[in-house]
DNA sequence: CGGGATCCCCACGGATACTG
DNA sequence: CAGTATCCGTGGGGATCCCG
Protein backbone atom coordinates (compact mmCIF):
# COMPACT_ATOMS: atom_id res chain seq x y z
CA UNK A 1 0.00 0.00 0.00
CA UNK A 2 1.19 3.51 -0.96
CA UNK A 3 1.72 5.47 1.56
CA UNK A 4 0.31 8.80 0.95
CA UNK A 5 -1.70 9.58 4.78
CA UNK A 6 0.89 11.68 6.10
CA UNK A 7 0.30 14.69 3.63
CA UNK A 8 -3.45 13.84 3.61
CA UNK A 9 -3.80 14.18 7.61
CA UNK A 10 -2.62 17.65 7.30
CA UNK A 11 -5.33 18.37 4.23
CA UNK A 12 -7.54 15.60 4.67
CA UNK A 13 -10.59 17.16 1.91
CA UNK A 14 -8.09 18.97 -0.37
CA UNK A 15 -8.42 17.47 -3.08
CA UNK A 16 -5.38 18.37 -5.49
CA UNK A 17 -3.68 16.32 -3.03
CA UNK A 18 -6.46 13.54 -2.82
CA UNK A 19 -6.49 12.74 -6.73
CA UNK A 20 -2.56 13.35 -6.55
CA UNK A 21 -1.67 11.00 -4.23
CA UNK A 22 -3.61 8.69 -5.54
CA UNK A 23 -3.70 8.93 -9.69
CA UNK A 24 -0.67 11.07 -9.62
CA UNK A 25 1.96 8.31 -8.29
CA UNK A 26 4.44 6.56 -10.63
CA UNK A 27 2.10 3.45 -12.27
CA UNK A 28 -1.81 4.27 -11.44
CA UNK A 29 -2.53 6.54 -14.79
CA UNK A 30 -0.35 4.36 -16.89
CA UNK A 31 -2.05 1.19 -15.34
CA UNK A 32 -5.58 3.05 -16.34
CA UNK A 33 -4.70 4.17 -19.77
CA UNK A 34 -3.39 0.90 -20.39
CA UNK A 35 -6.95 -1.08 -19.35
CA UNK A 36 -8.46 1.66 -21.53
CA UNK A 37 -6.84 0.93 -24.49
CA UNK A 38 -7.02 -2.86 -24.44
CA UNK A 39 -10.72 -2.96 -22.85
CA UNK A 40 -9.78 -6.03 -20.16
CA UNK A 41 -6.56 -7.63 -19.07
CA UNK A 42 -5.18 -9.96 -17.12
CA UNK A 43 -2.38 -9.32 -14.29
CA UNK A 44 0.65 -10.64 -16.20
CA UNK A 45 -1.66 -9.21 -19.63
CA UNK A 46 -0.44 -5.68 -18.14
CA UNK A 47 3.01 -6.46 -16.82
CA UNK A 48 3.44 -7.25 -20.71
CA UNK A 49 2.39 -3.72 -21.97
CA UNK A 50 4.07 -1.98 -18.70
CA UNK A 51 7.32 -4.11 -18.58
CA UNK A 52 9.41 -1.76 -16.12
CA UNK A 53 6.77 -2.65 -13.63
CA UNK A 54 7.37 -5.37 -11.00
CA UNK A 55 4.90 -7.49 -9.79
CA UNK A 56 5.20 -5.74 -6.08
CA UNK A 57 4.35 -2.25 -7.86
CA UNK A 58 1.79 -3.34 -10.20
CA UNK A 59 -0.10 -5.25 -7.32
CA UNK A 60 -0.29 -2.26 -4.44
CA UNK A 61 -1.10 -0.26 -7.62
CA UNK A 62 -3.71 -2.25 -8.61
CA UNK A 63 -5.24 -2.36 -5.06
CA UNK A 64 -5.15 1.27 -4.71
CA UNK A 65 -7.08 1.32 -7.97
CA UNK A 66 -9.71 -0.92 -6.32
CA UNK A 67 -10.09 0.34 -3.17
CA UNK A 68 -10.74 3.94 -4.92
CA UNK A 69 -13.78 2.13 -7.31
CA UNK A 70 -11.61 2.89 -10.32
CA UNK A 71 -11.12 0.06 -11.58
CA UNK A 72 -12.88 -3.63 -10.96
CA UNK A 73 -10.77 -7.24 -10.15
CA UNK A 74 -13.02 -10.39 -11.18
CA UNK A 75 -11.31 -13.67 -10.13
CA UNK A 76 -12.12 -16.94 -11.68
CA UNK A 77 -12.32 -19.93 -9.84
CA UNK A 78 -10.09 -22.00 -12.07
CA UNK A 79 -6.53 -23.87 -11.57
CA UNK A 80 -4.39 -22.06 -12.67
CA UNK A 81 -6.11 -18.95 -11.31
CA UNK A 82 -7.37 -16.01 -13.43
CA UNK A 83 -7.71 -12.38 -12.79
CA UNK A 84 -9.38 -9.77 -15.26
CA UNK A 85 -9.11 -6.17 -14.58
CA UNK A 86 -11.50 -3.68 -16.14
CA UNK A 87 -12.10 0.33 -15.67
CA UNK A 88 -15.04 0.67 -13.68
CA UNK A 89 -17.55 3.58 -14.53
CA UNK A 90 -15.84 5.62 -12.41
CA UNK A 91 -12.46 4.20 -13.80
CA UNK A 92 -13.75 5.53 -17.12
CA UNK A 93 -14.27 9.12 -16.51
CA UNK A 94 -10.78 9.92 -15.93
CA UNK A 95 -9.99 8.51 -18.73
CA UNK A 96 -10.74 11.85 -21.24
CA UNK A 97 -8.77 14.05 -18.09
CA UNK A 98 -5.61 11.26 -18.96
CA UNK A 99 -6.00 11.61 -22.53
CA UNK A 100 -5.78 15.28 -22.36
CA UNK A 101 -2.54 15.41 -20.08
CA UNK A 102 -1.32 13.01 -22.98
CA UNK A 103 -2.29 15.10 -25.59
CA UNK A 104 -0.52 18.36 -23.62
CA UNK A 105 2.72 15.90 -23.12
CA UNK A 106 2.77 15.29 -26.82
CA UNK A 107 2.39 18.20 -27.76
CA UNK A 108 4.75 20.29 -25.68
CA UNK A 109 7.52 17.40 -25.24
CA UNK A 110 10.08 18.37 -27.86
CA UNK A 111 10.54 21.80 -27.01
CA UNK A 112 10.25 20.92 -23.48
CA UNK A 113 12.98 18.33 -23.61
CA UNK A 114 15.10 21.09 -25.76
CA UNK A 115 14.60 23.55 -22.90
CA UNK A 116 15.58 20.86 -20.46
CA UNK A 117 18.75 20.57 -21.98
CA UNK A 118 19.10 24.15 -22.83
CA UNK A 119 18.78 24.73 -18.83
CA UNK A 120 21.55 22.43 -18.20
CA UNK A 121 24.23 23.68 -20.28
CA UNK A 122 23.54 27.14 -18.41
CA UNK A 123 23.68 25.27 -14.99
CA UNK A 124 26.69 22.84 -15.36
CA UNK B 1 17.09 16.95 -9.12
CA UNK B 2 14.12 14.39 -8.69
CA UNK B 3 15.37 11.13 -10.04
CA UNK B 4 13.44 10.09 -13.36
CA UNK B 5 15.95 9.41 -15.45
CA UNK B 6 15.88 5.47 -15.33
CA UNK B 7 12.24 4.88 -16.77
CA UNK B 8 12.48 7.46 -19.08
CA UNK B 9 15.72 5.69 -20.36
CA UNK B 10 13.34 2.84 -21.22
CA UNK B 11 10.42 5.17 -22.78
CA UNK B 12 12.72 8.41 -24.11
CA UNK B 13 9.45 8.89 -26.19
CA UNK B 14 6.71 8.20 -24.02
CA UNK B 15 4.85 11.12 -22.77
CA UNK B 16 2.74 9.78 -20.30
CA UNK B 17 5.97 8.73 -18.96
CA UNK B 18 7.40 12.22 -19.47
CA UNK B 19 4.48 14.54 -18.27
CA UNK B 20 3.93 11.97 -14.81
CA UNK B 21 7.42 12.06 -14.11
CA UNK B 22 7.52 15.82 -13.82
CA UNK B 23 4.30 16.99 -13.25
CA UNK B 24 3.23 14.49 -11.76
CA UNK B 25 5.76 13.87 -8.66
CA UNK B 26 4.18 14.99 -5.21
CA UNK B 27 3.97 18.82 -5.73
CA UNK B 28 4.61 20.01 -9.17
CA UNK B 29 0.78 20.66 -9.16
CA UNK B 30 0.19 21.89 -6.35
CA UNK B 31 2.98 24.54 -6.88
CA UNK B 32 1.78 25.85 -10.48
CA UNK B 33 -1.78 25.70 -9.15
CA UNK B 34 -0.73 27.95 -5.96
CA UNK B 35 1.21 30.24 -8.41
CA UNK B 36 -1.83 30.30 -10.66
CA UNK B 37 -4.10 31.75 -8.02
CA UNK B 38 -2.03 34.27 -6.83
CA UNK B 39 -0.28 35.78 -9.77
CA UNK B 40 3.49 36.11 -8.86
CA UNK B 41 4.97 34.53 -5.53
CA UNK B 42 8.43 34.71 -3.66
CA UNK B 43 10.36 31.49 -2.68
CA UNK B 44 8.66 32.09 1.06
CA UNK B 45 5.81 33.35 -0.17
CA UNK B 46 5.57 29.58 -2.18
CA UNK B 47 6.07 27.96 0.99
CA UNK B 48 3.50 30.00 2.86
CA UNK B 49 0.83 28.64 0.97
CA UNK B 50 2.21 25.08 0.73
CA UNK B 51 3.38 24.99 4.86
CA UNK B 52 4.09 20.85 4.69
CA UNK B 53 6.80 21.34 2.06
CA UNK B 54 10.63 21.63 2.89
CA UNK B 55 12.79 24.38 1.85
CA UNK B 56 15.35 21.34 -0.10
CA UNK B 57 12.06 20.10 -1.72
CA UNK B 58 10.63 23.06 -3.00
CA UNK B 59 13.92 24.46 -4.12
CA UNK B 60 14.66 21.03 -6.31
CA UNK B 61 9.98 21.32 -7.48
CA UNK B 62 11.00 24.97 -8.86
CA UNK B 63 14.01 23.78 -10.46
CA UNK B 64 12.56 21.06 -12.18
CA UNK B 65 9.39 23.31 -13.25
CA UNK B 66 12.12 26.09 -14.44
CA UNK B 67 13.85 23.84 -16.67
CA UNK B 68 11.28 22.66 -18.31
CA UNK B 69 9.92 26.15 -18.91
CA UNK B 70 6.95 26.32 -16.98
CA UNK B 71 8.05 28.74 -14.61
CA UNK B 72 9.68 31.79 -14.92
CA UNK B 73 12.48 32.72 -11.98
CA UNK B 74 13.26 36.33 -11.61
CA UNK B 75 16.18 37.51 -9.45
CA UNK B 76 16.28 41.27 -7.94
CA UNK B 77 19.74 42.31 -7.46
CA UNK B 78 19.57 43.60 -3.81
CA UNK B 79 20.01 42.60 -0.61
CA UNK B 80 18.33 40.86 0.71
CA UNK B 81 17.49 38.99 -2.27
CA UNK B 82 14.59 39.06 -3.95
CA UNK B 83 13.18 36.19 -6.06
CA UNK B 84 10.00 36.24 -8.07
CA UNK B 85 7.94 32.69 -9.45
CA UNK B 86 5.46 33.49 -12.04
CA UNK B 87 3.98 30.99 -14.28
CA UNK B 88 4.49 31.18 -18.04
CA UNK B 89 2.69 31.00 -21.11
CA UNK B 90 3.61 27.23 -21.62
CA UNK B 91 3.08 26.62 -18.02
CA UNK B 92 -0.51 28.68 -17.76
CA UNK B 93 -1.50 26.32 -20.96
CA UNK B 94 -1.44 23.29 -18.38
CA UNK B 95 -3.48 25.02 -15.44
CA UNK B 96 -7.02 23.93 -17.25
CA UNK B 97 -5.91 20.37 -17.28
CA UNK B 98 -4.95 21.01 -13.72
CA UNK B 99 -8.08 22.09 -12.36
CA UNK B 100 -9.75 19.51 -14.55
CA UNK B 101 -8.25 17.28 -12.42
CA UNK B 102 -9.47 19.18 -9.12
CA UNK B 103 -12.79 19.69 -10.16
CA UNK B 104 -12.52 15.32 -10.65
CA UNK B 105 -11.64 15.15 -7.48
CA UNK B 106 -13.62 17.23 -6.13
CA UNK B 107 -16.88 15.70 -7.55
CA UNK B 108 -15.75 12.29 -6.83
CA UNK B 109 -13.82 12.58 -3.43
CA UNK B 110 -16.52 11.72 -0.97
CA UNK B 111 -17.43 8.54 -2.85
CA UNK B 112 -14.09 7.65 -2.91
CA UNK B 113 -13.32 7.96 0.23
CA UNK B 114 -16.93 5.59 1.29
CA UNK B 115 -15.54 2.80 -1.00
CA UNK B 116 -12.18 2.65 0.58
CA UNK B 117 -13.06 2.65 3.78
CA UNK B 118 -15.22 -0.42 2.79
CA UNK B 119 -12.54 -1.46 0.85
CA UNK B 120 -10.48 -1.79 4.17
CA UNK B 121 -13.28 -3.51 5.88
CA UNK B 122 -13.99 -5.98 3.65
CA UNK B 123 -9.76 -6.81 3.55
CA UNK B 124 -9.18 -6.72 7.53
C1' DC C 1 -1.17 -17.93 -12.90
C1' DG C 2 -1.65 -14.40 -9.57
C1' DG C 3 -0.12 -12.90 -6.26
C1' DG C 4 1.84 -12.62 -0.85
C1' DA C 5 5.90 -12.68 2.44
C1' DT C 6 10.43 -11.64 3.30
C1' DC C 7 14.90 -9.55 2.91
C1' DC C 8 17.53 -5.71 1.95
C1' DC C 9 19.45 -1.65 -0.32
C1' DC C 10 19.62 3.04 -1.50
C1' DA C 11 17.38 7.20 -2.86
C1' DC C 12 13.87 10.41 -1.02
C1' DG C 13 13.46 13.80 1.74
C1' DG C 14 13.51 16.11 6.70
C1' DA C 15 16.48 18.88 10.00
C1' DT C 16 20.03 21.68 10.75
C1' DA C 17 23.76 24.77 9.77
C1' DC C 18 25.80 27.78 6.71
C1' DT C 19 26.36 31.59 2.90
C1' DG C 20 25.90 35.57 -0.50
C1' DC D 1 15.78 36.41 1.98
C1' DA D 2 16.72 32.62 -0.87
C1' DG D 3 18.67 29.26 -1.15
C1' DT D 4 22.97 25.31 -0.76
C1' DA D 5 25.57 21.62 1.77
C1' DT D 6 25.70 17.93 4.77
C1' DC D 7 24.18 14.42 7.62
C1' DC D 8 21.07 10.84 8.40
C1' DG D 9 16.67 8.00 9.17
C1' DT D 10 13.08 5.57 6.82
C1' DG D 11 10.31 3.56 3.67
C1' DG D 12 9.82 2.78 -1.45
C1' DG D 13 10.55 -0.69 -4.17
C1' DG D 14 13.48 -4.58 -6.52
C1' DA D 15 14.72 -9.62 -6.14
C1' DT D 16 13.68 -13.87 -4.67
C1' DC D 17 11.07 -17.54 -2.79
C1' DC D 18 6.74 -19.59 -1.82
C1' DC D 19 1.84 -20.91 -1.94
C1' DG D 20 -3.28 -21.89 -3.43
Amino acid sequence: MLKTEVNDALFPTCPIRNVLSRIGDKWSMLVLYTLEQHGVLRFNGLKLYIPDISKKMLSAALKVLEADGLISRKVYAEIPPKVEYTLTERGQTLIPLINNLIEWASANITDIVEDRKNFLIHNS
